[in-house]
DNA sequence: AGTTTCAGTGTACGACTGTACACACAGTAC
DNA sequence: GTACTGTGTGTACAGTCGTACACTGAAACT
């Protein structure tokens, strides 16, 4: 087997595959999913319509590739958050800095999940819901090794995490909203976000 | 002016219009309002397409009408929250079994919050967006009679009062989820609510 | 070198979309 | 009783939709 031009074919196709997967993850920035059109995406991927079954079975089977894709990128910056919060105190303003950070640079995932976690394709929706319970759960893991949490209990911990969780996407709902990055409107929901983070945080020592 | 016969077109009118709105409500179960056809709704509605015109200029206009009336439905529920709360010790308790009572009774118009809230019509995520505000600054002026809130700032009790409200629309997010009305899954997702609003709430003595 | 594979093309179909227009006909006003 | 008003009808049209089918042509394999 030529190796080389082997992946040139398997790169080709990888790559319209690609661009069909852009082209419809930055339509998705005016319509909601299940307004978009097969035809429409092919379109903006500069490719016939039926060259879309080469890559998807079907739309709902594209969503699924973006749900994997955008939750990829929202554990990536879940694991800058740990890290950055290792080194600083200030765990909270640290994780809502690397959060923002995070919107910016990956701005079309972020807004993916925001928008179709409660959209009106069932398919998707739930997806979507099961990785933010898995996500949700592996932070709860994760709070467990905080000395002052060691003695609570895991349903106790898993509600914890899901309030953060949950924070956490309604921020990026506001960020997403926000007219300009860095402005002083972003600014605003940033001060708000951390005051609503801390709030959660100083009930902590006093729970039970 | 024969004001029987009047009423009687006025009253036909409304009765077709209010059937436009309830088919709309009730086709988006299944579907995003992004994804719902004029013709769809005017079909469901047992009107042809065109009769919709005179009733609204498109589907955007009807569908502000729809964020205005299930915004009345969920003030309504602030309104008896509020009542039950006052008798009732068990604030969090009384405030859940309200959302939940008020979830089934008006299943469609929660829905419609919840869903559209992020959703792909830019017109209608701004129009509950700005309800949403609305109500949750009406809860911050409603959370300053309380005598141990009465030295916060208004700028804190907004962002305490935006955090309840939050976590109230998601709470009704995964009531809708839940397959059946009064199971062992709604009883989880209660018990899970008030838990969190619980962590909410005593940290509230320890702000500043 | 000859054959096979397959990503992408082009055409075609019936179904559905929003909306323009002329019309019917009951309720209302005089 | 006559004229008017306005809700709902029916037809029509151009555009979009998903998808079936036969095809091309270059890469991959033998």
């Amino acid at each position: 087997m030529n190796t080389r031009a082997s992946q040139s074919r398997q790169e080709r196709k990888q790559q319209t595959r690609d661009e069909l997967l852009g082209a419809a993850l930055s339509l998705l920035e005016s319509n909601s999913f299940s307004a978009l059109s097969l035809r429409e995406v092919a379109r903006a991927a500069g490719v016939v319509p039926t060259a879309f079954y080469r890559h998807f079975e079907s739309m709902d089977e594209l969503g699924l590739v973006l749900v994997d894709e955008s939750f990829r990128t929202l554990r990536q910056m879940l694991r800058s958050a740990r890290a950055d919060t290792l080194r600083s105190e200030q765990v909270i303003r640290g994780s809502v800095e690397t959060l923002v950070r995070s919107v910016h640079e990956s701005r079309a995932h972020f807004r993916f999940i925001a928008r179709e976690r409660f959209s009106g394709n069932a398919v998707l929706r739930h997806a979507i819901r099961g990785e933010i319970r898995l996500v949700s759960t592996e932070l709860a893991t994760d709070l467990a090794r905080f000395p002052f949490l060691k003695d609570w209990g895991t349903e106790d911990l898993q509600a914890l995490a899901a309030l953060f969780v949950n924070a956490m996407v309604l921020i990026v709902e506001d960020l997403l909203e926000v007219p300009a990055e860095g402005g002083a409107a972003e600014q605003d929901v940033i001060r708000t976000a951390e005051k609503q983070l801390a709030m959660i945080v100083v009930g902590v020592p006093n729970w039970r």
